[in-house]
DNA sequence: AGAAATTTGTCCGTATGTATC
DNA sequence: AGATACATACGGACAAATTTC
């Protein structure tokens, strides 16, 4: 993928996401984020914006990182006792029908399907992943 | 050696080297691959591109790696595939975290997941289908 | 049971080359 | 030209899990 960077460049961006999982109490405070490779595989993002991403958060005092351990979010300023099990995170993509999928929907393999993903985390945790899988349909 | 990158990365001309060995039946199953530091000095090349090469491998379900113990080679897989058969409405099953699935739950690529999957129909054509994710967790 | 060595996991900093806005 | 971003690659260091002595 190219590098349009309209509007925010994508390192605040990311920086964005991840300050308001902590700030949300998605991760935190005191677990550790996902690694700078795991990140780079959530976003899509090489580890050069990642890191930057990270050195913002850390300069905002929202995050520690220890030299091969990892990065912490930290308990921060007031604690608003944020409740202990999260709202889903949602994403909607279009994505390509694999074998199985494809035979389901009596479609051919490589045929559009809107994916809806849900995320629900517990105490920062991810403890389930839903999908859910219907026929595209054109717009437009 | 800098770092052009004409034709394919190193990491990619190692995975396939070891892949060969893999495939050809000179390391698995079930047995070790070289650790890391033997292959930096088989390929001289680094630690990094090493991990490169073999997060491939883990990829394509070829291998599977364990903290502090090492690289095996996995059992090589006969995938009997279902496809023809008609689908239960529900089912339940083990599946092999992929990417996007070890990333969001932080966990191996490869690494054992429980899918639920249910299929709605609407006037007997499949309408939708849901699949949800959790970790496994071993009994025993 | 405990210490040391091995091995993987992660982060740090840096560097080169390419491409886009 | 400069900022942003990607992919690749190096070498070093510390952390954590496992194995070996």
């Amino acid at each position: 993928m190219p590098t349009p960077h309209y509007g925010q460049p994508r390192y605040r961006v990311i920086a964005g996401i991840l300050r308001e999982r902590i700030e949300r109490g998605l991760i935190g405070p005191g677990s550790l984020l996902p690694s700078e490779s795991t990140l780079t595989a959530e976003f899509r993002a090489s580890r050069g914006t990642i890191r930057q991403a990270m050195a913002l958060l850390r300069n905002d005092g929202l995050v520690a990182t220890e030299h091969g351990r990892g990065t912490y979010a930290i308990p921060h300023g007031r604690d608003c006792k944020p409740s202990q099990i999260s709202y889903p995170e949602v994403r909607k993509q279009i994505v390509a029908a694999d074998a199985t999928l494809a035979a389901l929907f009596n479609i051919e393999v490589g045929a559009r399907l809107i994916e809806h993903e849900s995320i629900i985390r517990i105490d920062g945790r991810v403890e389930s992943i839903i999908r859910e899988y219907r026929a595209y349909i054109e717009q437009r």
